[in-house]
DNA sequence: CTGAAAGCGCTAACAG
DNA sequence: CTGTTAGCGCTTTCAG
C-alpha cells in the first residue's frame, strides 16, 4: 500500500554490500577519501550516485559525537541588525561545513531559557546568543554548567567569550558628535534597561561623555519596549521648561518610532528637535530625514561571533573580540543654532 | 588531564539503572509519561533532574525517525519580508515542538540546490523554502523523488503546495490604483525575472489590468538587481518623450532604492512622478513619503507554510493556501493633476 | 589500504 | 504497567 512514500533509504550498508568492501570503507570514502585506493572509491562513488545514496548525518553525529550543527539564539529578526548577524553567521558556518539552527526569544529571559535547552537537547556542537543581560543570565551558566561551548553576540562581558562593539566608547562619540553640534541638553531614551545590557552601556558612555564636556547631565526616559515610542512620555520630555534639544535613542528602531511620534507630535525633525539612533540599519540612510547613528556592523558581528565559536570547536583558547563602530552622520541630528530658538510645543497637525 | 570538558555525560541507560527500572521505562516517562506508574515516574524524574539528564535526541531521532526539525530555505533575510516570514515559521514550529534549521541563498538556484542538499543530509522532517522558480526548479525535483516533505513559501505553483499571496490579483489591484489617481502610462520595473516569479506574477497583473482598463501597455524595464536600482536606467525611461507618469516596482527594497536615485536625479516623488513598491514592509510607512504598496504580510506566510508542512508531516492530504493581501495607500503615489505638467528632466542637486 | 566488531543513545515490538 | 530484545546508520579502534 503505502509503498510510495519513504522509497527505498539506502545504507552505507547496502552501498558496502553492492561495491563489495566493508562498511568501513565507504565510510572512509566519504570521509577521508585519500586513505582509499583510487579504483575503490570510484567503484564505491559511482554506486553511491546511482542510488543517491548520502550518509545519514544522524548516524554519524550519534557515533562521532559531532554535529556539525551550530545555534543561533537573537532577540528578534524584526530588527535588520539581528538578520545581518544571521547572515554573518550563517555564511561563516557553513564556509565551515556547519549548518545553524536558529530561534528568536523577543528579548525574553524565559524564552532564552527554553531556546538554549531546545538547542542543548539537539546536541548542537555551539551557540551564539545575544542574551538580555549576561551578568545575570542563568542561561550562561546552563551552558557552562553543561560544557557547552558558546560565544555572546551583541553582549559586551569579560567573563564570557563575546564579539560586540564598544558601546560604550560609541555612545561617547554620538555624544562627542551631538556637542560638536552645539548641543548641550541631551536626553537618552531607551527601552527597559533590564532587557538589554546594550542599552545600558550606551546610556553610560553617554552619560560619561556628557560630563566629560561639560554638557548638561543626560536624563534618561524610558519607553515601554525597545522600538516602541511612548507619544505621551515624549510630550512630557518636551514640554519642561528647558526641554533637551537632541534624543539619542539607544538603537535605530527606536529613533525611527520616535520620528514619527514627535512629527505626528508637530515637531520636525532636525529643526525642532535632533534624533540620533545606534546600529546603523540599511534603511536609516533612505529615511528622510536620513538618520545619524552609529553603524555597528551586525554581518560582522555575528561573522565573528562564529568564527570565535569555530576556534573553540577546535580548541583553540577561547576570547573575544570587538567590532568596530562608525559615526554616521545623517540628518536627523542638525546644528543648534539653524534650529528655532523655540521648540514649537502645540500641535501643527 | 582534559577532565574539564564535556562532563558526565549521561545517558537514559545510566538513568534506568539508577531507578532499578529498564531504559524503556525511563524513555516512557519522557515521552509518554501517563503509561508509567506515578510513583516509578517520580522517581525516574527525580534522578534525572539530579544528574540533569535529558533524551539525547540524536539517539531519539535515530530510532524514532524523526528529528523534529524543519528546514527553512530563504532568499535573504535583509528583505524583511523574509525576516517576518522566519518569525511566522519559527513560532509555528515551536507551537508543535519543532526547531528550525534556516539558511539562505541570495536568489541563487545553485545556492538553493546546496541547502536543500544540506537540509536532506540532516534527515529533517520537512522544508519549507521560497525558490527562484519552481517551474524549473531542480531542487524540487530532488525534494520530490527523495520523498522529502516541502512547501513553498511565497512561490505560487499548483504543482507543489504552497503558501503566497496572489501576485497577480495583487498587481491588478495596485494597477487599478494608479489608475484610480488619474495615471495611465506606468512602467514596471524588476530585477532578472528569471530570479523570482513573483515578479513575472506582478508584472504580468499588472499588463493585464492595464489592458482591461484601457491604459497605455505597461513597459517592462530591468534592474541589475531585485534590491538596487540602476540611476541611467531610470535617467532613459524618463528621457523619452512620454515618460511614464508611475512606476510599480516589483518590491519595497527596490521602490525604495528608486526614490533615493530619482531624488539623486533631481525628480521629486511624488510631485514629479509616482512610485509604488510590494511587500508592504514595516519601514515603508515610516519613510518620507510613506511607500505605497501591497501589504504582503510575511509573517502570515511563515507561519502558513509551517503549518501546511505540519499538516502534510501528520499525513493529511497536501493542500496550498493562499494569504490575502492589501492595499496600502501611501504618500509615494500621488494624484496625476497635483503632479507637475512638465516632469522635470535636468538635475535639480 | 581494508575488514571485523563494537557500540553511540535511544525506542518500538512484543511479551508478560 | 514494565522488561527484553534488537537494532536505527554510522564510525572507530584494532588487526591485518
Amino acid at each position: 500500500m503505502d509503498n510510495k512514500r519513504r522509497s527505498a533509504p539506502v545504507s552505507l550498508i547496502q552501498i558496502a554490500q553492492e561495491a563489495q568492501v566493508s562498511p568501513a570503507t565507504v565510510s572512509r570514502a566519504f570521509n577521508r577519501p585519500a586513505l582509499v585506493q583510487a579504483s575503490t572509491l570510484e567503484r564505491i562513488m559511482a554506486i553511491a550516485e546511482r542510488h543517491g545514496f548520502r550518509p545519514n548525518r544522524l548516524g554519524s553525529s550519534l557515533r562521532s559525537g559531532s554535529t556539525r550543527t551550530l545555534g543561533l539564539v537573537l532577540p528578534t529578526l524584526s530588527n535588520p541588525v539581528f538578520a545581518d548577524c544571521f547572515e554573518g553567521a550563517e555564511m561563516r558556518a557553513r564556509a565551515s561545513g556547519y549548518s545553524v539552527m536558529m530561534t528568536v526569544t523577543h528579548y525574553d529571559p524565559e524564552q532564552e531559557a527554553d531556546a538554549v535547552q531546545r538547542l542543548i537537547d539537539h546536541q548542537l556542537d555551539g551557540i551564539i546568543l545575544t542574551v538580555a543581560n549576561p551578568q545575570q543570565s542563568t542561561v550562561l551558566k546552563t551552558l557552562k554548567a553543561r560544557d557547552v561551548r558558546y560565544v555572546l553576540a551583541y553582549n559586551e562581558s569579560n567573563a564570557h567569550p563575546c564579539s560586540a562593539v564598544d558601546n560604550h566608547a560609541a555612545a561617547s562619540d554620538m555624544i562627542g558628535h551631538l556637542a560638536q553640534l552645539g548641543h548641550r541638553r541631551i536626553a537618552f531614551i531607551s527601552g527597559p534597561l533590564s532587557m538589554s545590557d546594550r542599552a545600558a552601556a550606551r546610556l553610560s558612555g553617554a552619560r560619561n561623555q556628557a560630563r566629560t564636556l561639560g554638557l548638561s547631565p543626560v536624563r534618561h526616559h524610558l519607553m515601554p519596549s525597545h522600538t516602541q515610542a511612548d507619544t505621551a512620555v515624549l510630550q512630557q520630555i518636551l514640554g519642561t521648561k528647558r526641554p533637551p534639544t537632541a534624543l539619542f535613542c539607544s538603537n535605530d528602531l527606536l529613533a525611527t518610532a520616535v520620528i514619527v511620534s514627535l512629527r505626528e507630535l508637530g515637531y520636525d525633525v532636525p529643526q525642532d528637535i535632533s534624533v540620533a539612533g545606534f546600529d546603523g540599519m540599511r534603511y536609516g540612510a533612505v529615511m528622510s530625514p536620513s538618520l545619524t547613528t552609529i553603524e555597528a556592523a551586525g554581518y560582522e558581528i555575528g561573522k565573528t561571533a562564529c568564527h570565535l565559536l569555530l576556534e573553540q570547536i577546535e580548541h583553540q583558547p577561547l576570547r573575544s573580540q570587538q567590532v568596530p563602530h562608525t559615526l554616521i552622520t545623517g540628518a536627523s541630528a542638525a546644528p543648534l543654532l539653524t534650529m528655532r530658538r523655540q521648540p514649537v510645543t502645540s500641535k501643527r497637525i
